[in-house]
RNA sequence: GGGCGUGUAGCUCAGCUGGUUAGAGCGCUGCCCUGAUAAGGCAGAGGUCGGAGGUUCAAGUCCUCCCACGCCCA
């Protein structure tokens, strides 16, 4: 069948060497430019009206380190989504993005210019410190550009966006804008943990990073634990001649004292002391600790009052700084009285809970509820200012001493104590910090809570339970966003406030709005870093005399990702893609790992629903954190996990794409990460399809086949054919139900049980078609080679997003070889394949379903025999009481025989004669209805004999412990009876009738020899198709039995041996190739020469 | 402290609205098959389903509490 003027298949390697196969595929995209026309394909043709847009937002990383397993998951995952909608027709732009600002790029810089806070960065020069910023962030992007190029991803390095990019830049003061002017930005107080000796707030972050100790009791890793005051402080009720106890760790609060909070729930006891006759309140059980604790004598109780009614009662300052404030001013209420706060806790202290609403997280709140002011008299280094001159200039933690000797001077002072409790300290300097209230600039969400949590409604979440559950409580519970950070690379806030009027405020939208304010030429300012407009001011328009200034914060980093769809479109001031961005809200599809659910993922949300009132994206993949092998992090320090590029160049890159999704971390669930994984990813993944396309190329170069179309076109006759090209379709039905769901990873194991299916019943039971010499029917080898052939570029076509290199280095070989690819060049720029209408015949899978399942049974029965498969035995019985199954045995029957090597196949329905009938009580249709009993019946069905079980299956009922029970409230069950040679499962029995006559035994050694000369073919390595001479010797029955014609033919029909010679065994020794074998206890010799008279050298 | 997950074989994971003897893949052991295969088939060993209570005729599955781990928040 040789088709001479056609271009053939190349000759396959005899092994697969994943990672060399990539460099090559890398070096033909590189040399053929084929990433950057299918990236420029997926930005273009929406445009150009030629495919509609599949909208894909990449999430920035930070490029300070090195991409890791953290991102090469969801690269993986931000790959093969966009590659399988770019080969359904979709344009699919896919731009890289670079987080530039922020904190950590910062840190980096002040390590290496040795600069430890704010105040050493203002001395340094801003200018000079954001410049080292901007040449320093993107220093690994080689890297990451290398290690992403070797992952396959194909996403557009060119055209990417940076949170620095001026444009980018002026988006992200648009969006302020737009906030600003829908009334969403407001200026509030956030406590916020500072570094006194940095004179800088911290970012959570920041805090984590500080020194941790191992809690000696606990064993809880915690922050480092210091030693501080623990004083009990006595507060005059103003209207009444008793005192409020009330407990503190931080006596350097003290003075900003504004009110006493008490549980609302709690029982506080009024008592007298007997030494000091001092009348006080505190709680009841704590009222006992410090009796057991030494520090009072003791008391008699004079009442009991719940806390909610010491609420309101008033008492005097403890120090008189602010005592102004005891009268309602500034549009406050009164300070200096009894709240009622759910937060107060009998753990320790009094049960009364001293609040300086400046210094405390809880104080704060309550604060705010009781409409208090905020009352900070120190500065960001922790130093009193002159509004408490006593400690004026003093840092606070020192003024603890002096407060304490004050309190105790004036009698205040209760009890002195020091206690040993973990506290955050600067992660830089390792001091302890302090919390206080800062002044910063808020985007409202409360307000917009609802409609975050309608369209949070519309977006699909993979897995579901992360938006229903984290992502919905969360918004469903949002507070106002603190967008603002006291930092110096970052987007500045575009505030400029006036400086005789701090309510005098403008909001910059633009920097031709700026420009234009400031009167400057358009064009003239070229960056907005801090260093470039914080210097520019304007005159006020309101305030005669006023100029404005910008205010000192920048914005949090998330502030800018989460305006990434704007401003990375420069957003609204490109015209050209003003429109895309409208059309294109919300984007298709993003995907992140778990911990971006309140960082990403929310503040995407937010803004596209408080400037578009929709949501950011329609369907959002969430990948959960890859562990190291041992369950831990991974972590640099320990060495716990193997180098990415390593573990790349040893198994290649689409092995580790197949393994990171085949796995839970695209559930979100954490990921065990495991480099034996990765390597049996090779074997159970790779390995088959390839395997598969070697056999394909074997035998098509032997036989001169090349796929016409219209080879492709016709509709297989044979039913192997019309079974995989059913099965084909079934496996496409499930792969795109896989990837448009966005379950990744049902994909690899859909294709892997395709493969099975391909492999280890489809060619193997095709094999014979393929051969020359036993071919009868060349139409027929012509349908084998077509569907085999189609089956394979379907399947390379349909993991093509998660395999990209294989599937392209196959395609080139298989397709783009022979001049069918319609001129595509790359598998990744062709269409996925379109389901065959009328393909599909569920009956014709189903019975094949059957005949795997029967034959699986036979091979145990054998096993069960010790009867080797290579010797025929002569009739495999099949009982089944399911017509269906029987119907599919006698359809298949030939497989069946050859698979089980058995002479004769008998089907009946009756399987009597070999099992013992047993039953079970069907709990599920029985527990319902017989509730208690259940027990007792269910005991009398087990105890059926098989003949009432057999009667009760024919009469199609049965009476037990007194219920009359039908066939399907008992569960039939079969057991072997007696020592047949049998198998059975559920309702399919199958018996071998194992006596070995003569005749069968003497074609089992022909069978043997076979076996013995293919080996010995396999160890000349001879070629396939090669013709062989063959001589053999052989002992007794063995010999005589070689020699009969029909086995002597078989034997060389099944080896290519054009001719079988009998010399003396000498002789037979005297050729080329030898191998001497035992059977049966006869000895075999075996001598092989190349037909054409040469040995392969 | 709160929210959301996770905990099932040596490893990685299934197990739907409760229902028969808790499964798969890998790994291990034995046997087998092989005219592509580093593959494949059959069998075997391996499980107190994190723990304790409870509901129920029946719990890996539902409820309560606890333990461990992860992420986020505080």
């Amino acid at each position: 069948m040789a088709d001479a003027d056609r271009p053939t298949f190349r000759a396959a390697p005899a092994h697969l060497d994943l990672p060399a196969l990539e460099e090559e595929i890398l070096g033909i995209w590189e040399d053929n430019g084929v990433p950057e026309r299918s990236l420029q394909w997926g930005a273009r043709a929406w445009r150009e009206g030629k495919a509609p847009a599949y909208v894909f937002f990449d999430g920035p990383p930070f490029a300070t380190g090195l991409p890791h397993y953290g991102h090469i998951l969801p690269g993986t995952i931000k790959d093969i989504v966009p590659r399988y909608f770019t080969m359904r027709g979709f344009a699919v732009e896919r731009r890289f993005g670079w987080d530039c600002h922020g904190l950590p790029i910062e840190s980096l810089v002040q390590d290496e210019l040795g600069l430890a806070g704010a105040a050493d960065i203002e001395a340094h020069g801003v200018a000079a410190f954001n410049e080292a910023c901007r040449a320093g962030v993107l220093k690994y992007v080689e890297k990451w550009r290398a290690t992403v190029r070797r992952m396959g991803r194909w996403v557009d390095f060119e055209d990417d966006y940076k949170t620095m990019d001026p444009a980018f830049m002026e988006s992200v003061w648009w969006v302020f804008r737009r906030l600003w002017d829908l009334g969403l930005v407001y200026e509030g107080y956030r406590v916020q943990p500072v570094s006194p000796a940095l004179a800088t707030p911290l970012s959570n972050f920041e805090v984590a990073q500080g020194p941790q100790e191992r809690d000696p009791v606990t064993r809880k890793e915690g922050h480092k634990r210091r030693q501080d005051p623990s004083i009990t402080v006595r507060f005059k009720l103003a209207d009444e001649d008793a005192f409020l106890w009330a407990w503190t760790t931080t006596p350097w609060t003290l003075p900003s004292n504004l009110a006493l909070a008490v549980h609302p729930d709690l029982v506080y006891a009024k008592v007298r002391f007997e030494d000091t006759g001092e009348v006080a309140y505190l709680e009841e059980s704590r009222l006992s600790a410090y009796r057991e604790a030494g520090k009072v004598g003791p008391y008699e109780v004079l009442a009991r009052v719940p806390g909610r009614d010491l609420a309101g009662r008033p008492y005097e300052p403890l120090f008189p700084y602010f005592e102004r404030y005891r009268t309602p001013q500034d549009g406050y209420a009164a300070a200096f009285r009894v709240v009622a706060a759910d937060y107060v806790s009998t753990d320790a202290g009094t049960g009364i809970v001293h609040q300086a609403p400046a210094f405390g997280e809880d104080d704060f709140e309550v604060g705010r509820r009781e409409n208090l002011p905020i009352v900070n008299p120190l500065s960001l280094s922790g130093v009193f200012d002159e509004r408490v001159p006593d400690l004026a200039g003093m840092f606070a933690k020192d003024a603890d001493k002096v407060i304490v000797g004050m309190l105790k001077e004036q009698g205040k002072l209760v009890d002195q104590d020091t206690i040993v409790h973990p506290y955050p300290h600067c992660y830089r300097t390792e001091q302890p910090l302090l919390y206080m209230a800062l002044s910063t600039w808020f985007v409202k969400v409360e307000p917009l809570r609802r409609m975050l949590v309608e369209n949070n409604e519309t977006i699909h979440w993979v897995p579901e339970h992360v938006g229903r559950g984290r992502f919905g409580n969360w918004l469903a519970e949002a507070r106002d966003w603190n967008v603002a950070r006291n930092r110096f690379w970052g987007t500045p806030l575009p505030i400029w406030r006036c400086d005789e009027d701090p309510s005098d405020m403008v909001c910059i939208g633009s920097v031709a709005e700026l420009e234009r304010r400031a009167g400057l030429a358009p064009g003239t300012i070229r960056d907005l870093h801090r260093h470039y407009v914080d210097d520019i001011t304007f005159p006020s328009d309101k305030t005669p005399g006023g100029t404005m200034r910008r205010v000192r914060e920048v914005f949090d980093c998330w502030f800018e990702s989460g305006s990434m769809p704007y401003a990375q479109n420069h957003y609204p001031f490109d015209e050209t893609r003003k429109r895309y961005v409208e059309d294109h809200l919300p984007a298709d599809f993003i995907a992140e790992g778990l911990d971006q659910t309140r960082g990403w993922f929310y503040t995407l949300h937010v803004l596209a629903t408080a400037l578009f009132r929709r949501p950011a994206f329609k369907n959002v993949i969430v990948n959960g954190l890859i562990l190291a092998e041992d369950g831990k992090k991974m972590s640099k320090r320990l060495k716990n996990y193997p180098d990415p590029n390593e573990v790349i160049d040893r198994y290649g890159a689409d092995a580790l794409r197949a393994y990171l999704v085949s796995g839970p971390a695209v559930r979100a669930e954490p990921m065990r990460f495991s480099e034996q994984g990765v390597r049996d990813t090779v074997r159970t993944a790779v390995l088959p399809l390839w395997n598969a396309y070697r056999f394909f190329v074997t035998y098509a170069r032997a036989e001169g086949f090349v796929p016409s179309a219209a080879d492709l076109a016709a509709t297989p006759a044979h039913p192997l054919d019309r079974w995989i090209r059913s099965r084909t379709q079934s496996f496409l039905a499930e792969i795109r139900e896989a990837y448009e769901s966005y379950h990744l990873d049902r994909v690899v194991p859909a294709y892997q049980r395709m493969c099975d299916d391909l492999n280890n019943w489809y060619i193997r039971r095709s094999r014979r078609r393929f051969w020359r010499g036993l071919r009868d029917d060349e139409a027929g080898q012509r349908e084998a080679f077509a569907t085999l052939y189609a089956t394979i570029v379907t399947i390379v076509h349909a993991i093509a997003p998660v395999l990209p290199f294989t599937s392209e280095w196959l395609y080139l070989r298989l397709v783009q070889d022979v001049g069918l690819g319609d001129g595509a060049a790359s598998v990744h720029e062709r269409s996925f394949p379109e389901p065959v209408a009328g393909a599909v015949d569920a009956a014709l899978e189903r019975d094949v379903a059957i005949v795997r399942r029967v034959v699986a049974l036979a091979l145990a029965a054998r096993e069960k025999a010790q009867v080797a498969v290579r010797r025929p035995l002569a009739t495999l019985t099949v009982a089944a009481a399911d017509p269906v199954v029987r119907a599919a045995v006698e359809r298949f029957g030939d497989d069946v025989r050859a698979e089980v090597n058995v002479h004769a196949l008998a089907v009946r329905a009756d399987d009597a004669s070999f099992v013992h009938y047993g039953a079970k009580a069907n709990f599920k249709r029985l527990g319902p209805r017989l509730g208690k009993r259940m027990k007792a019946v269910a005991a009398a069905v087990a105890a059926l004999s098989s003949e009432e079980v057999r009667s009760a299956v024919e009469r199609g009922s049965v009476e037990v412990a007194g219920e009359v029970l039908s066939v399907d409230d008992i569960l039939v069950t079969r057991a072997i009876a007696g020592d047949a040679v049998a198998q059975t499962d559920g309702d399919v029995t199958v018996a071998l009738d194992t006596e070995i006559t003569d005749e069968l035994r003497a074609e089992g050694w022909a069978r043997e020899v076979v076996n013995r000369v293919q080996n010995l073919r396999k160890a000349a390595d001879l070629d396939v198709s090669d013709r062989i001479h063959l001589a053999l010797w052989a002992e007794g029955a063995l010999g005589e039995a070689l020699a009969r014609p029909a086995h002597e033919r078989f034997v060389a029909g099944e080896t290519l041996a054009e001719r079988i010679d009998r010399p003396p065994e000498a002789a037979v020794r005297a050729r080329p190739h030898v191998r001497e074998d035992v059977i049966d206890g006869m000895r075999l010799v075996l001598g092989l020469a190349r037909a054409d008279g040469g040995s392969p050298s």
